[in-house]
DNA sequence: CTCCAGGAGTGTA
DNA sequence: TACACTCATGGA
């Protein structure tokens, strides 16, 4: 297993799995990308999936909706996804959000100062916020998980450890300018982590290293 | 049964 | 800044 550069991994990682056409997003709605980065928090995919429904099922897959409903009904929607008692709470505080900046995120070019104010919201961390400008609203960032942390290690070369800010400023430096790259990128390393996690460890992409 | 999944908030040293 | 702890469900 070799150590690539930023963007050389990119470029492997790319002609291995090729385009993962993210934010997954059924509706096409951006809320649904925005309630998806709440509920996908520390909990696996499959569970988000079953939340969403629950939401489309009660016809809360929407921002006003969720303001409005009762607390025991939003809970009970999202429940597969755990930590319900908190999400619920998360997502009507993003909702709030989504109402009243929805607009300037998609016009505005001051992506620092959205990140601030989306960091403002309870429940919105520096992954959620990143997830949310990125794949919701086109901004220019590259999300920081779990899995960035060990790929960083493994196959990087960087300490998977240093703080988020710091090994996000690392892929926005070394790669080029471009949404569509940090969009792709994000993606591609969860699915690598998804296939080394079905085939125990390291898969075939990782053998072709 | 145990372990963990596309984290965040709070409290402590 | 660096950890430990809590929140909760469902699948492996």
């Amino acid at each position: 297993m070799s150590v690539h550069s930023i963007p050389a991994l990119y470029q492997r990682l790319f002609a291995h799995f090729g385009p993962q056409h993210w934010w997954p997003c059924r509706s096409g709605q951006r809320w649904e990308i925005v309630a998806g980065a709440i509920l996908t928090q520390n909990c696996a995919w499959t569970n988000v999936e079953k939340a969403l429904d629950g939401l489309e099922n009660a016809g809360l897959l929407d921002a006003t909706a969720i303001l409005a409903a009762p607390e025991a009904a939003l809970r009970q929607a999202i429940r597969p996804a755990g930590f319900y008692v908190q999400k619920a709470r998360y997502l009507r505080a993003v909702a709030q959000f989504f109402r009243e900046h929805e607009a300037e995120c998609l016009r505005s070019h001051d992506t620092p100062a959205l990140r601030e104010q989306l960091l403002a919201v309870p429940g919105v961390g520096r992954e959620t916020a990143d997830s949310i400008l990125l794949y919701a609203f086109r901004q220019p960032l590259f999300v920081i998980d779990a899995y960035t942390r060990r790929i960083a290690t493994r196959h990087l070369g960087l300490d998977g450890q240093m703080p988020y800010d710091e090994l996000q400023r690392q892929f926005l430096t070394a790669l080029p300018r471009d949404i569509q790259i940090y969009n792709e990128y994000h993606a591609l390393i969860v699915a690598l982590a998804k296939e080394s996690c079905r085939k125990g460890g390291c898969g075939a992409f990782c053998q072709a290293l």
